[in-house]
DNA sequence: GCCAACGTTGGC
DNA sequence: GCCAACGTTGGC
């Protein structure tokens, strides 16, 4: 079992929506690196901070969990869609998504501010490679922001 | 809204 | 396959 942070923007899909939802797509990756560890690394049962970008304070807010590993994203085929690209052959679809299923709202997001100035977490990908939307978190580090984010608020 | 960082594209 | 131009991301 391995932990990820997925980034989003609240505006557009926050953990609020997914609360609501339950288990969700997670789509729109249009990134090679990001795909890449979609289809070769992630696995049911793999659990995922849920990381607020591009707002007023950028945070760690939750947690979800994978429930069902890569498949093709079908947004990428659909015209009406803004994740559609043309140039992806349907015999061989290039992006993929996975599902993932609400896990809970931090009792205190933890702020990018208090990730970087963190020792524990300074080595993030949050800090280093704040780009990609998919990241990776060691272990130790995960314990740590689980620590740090409780309690954790669940609804199921 | 600015702009640095970085990913993608395409001409050669 | 290099690399300049261009587009996007995302914190501030």
């Amino acid at each position: 079992m391995a932990w990820w942070l997925f980034k989003t923007e609240p505006d557009t899909y926050g953990i609020d929506d997914l609360q609501r939802e339950g288990v969700s797509p997670w789509e729109g990756i249009r990134n090679y690196q990001a795909r890449n560890r979609l289809r070769d690394e992630i696995q049911c049962g793999d659990q995922v901070f849920i990381y607020h970008s591009s707002c007023k304070v950028p945070a760690i807010v939750g947690l979800a969990e994978v429930v069902q590993a890569a498949y093709p994203d079908p947004t990428q085929f659909d015209p009406a869609s803004p994740y559609h690209d043309g140039k992806s052959d349907p015999q061989a679809p290039r992006w993929l998504r996975v599902d993932v299923a609400y896990r809970g709202h931090a009792g205190t997001p933890l702020t990018l501010q208090a990730v970087k100035t963190d020792p524990a977490l300074a080595h993030l990908e949050l800090v280093n490679r704040s780009r990609l939307s998919i990241q990776s978190v060691d272990e130790a580090a995960a314990r740590h922001i689980l620590d740090l984010l409780a309690p954790l608020t669940r609804h199921t």
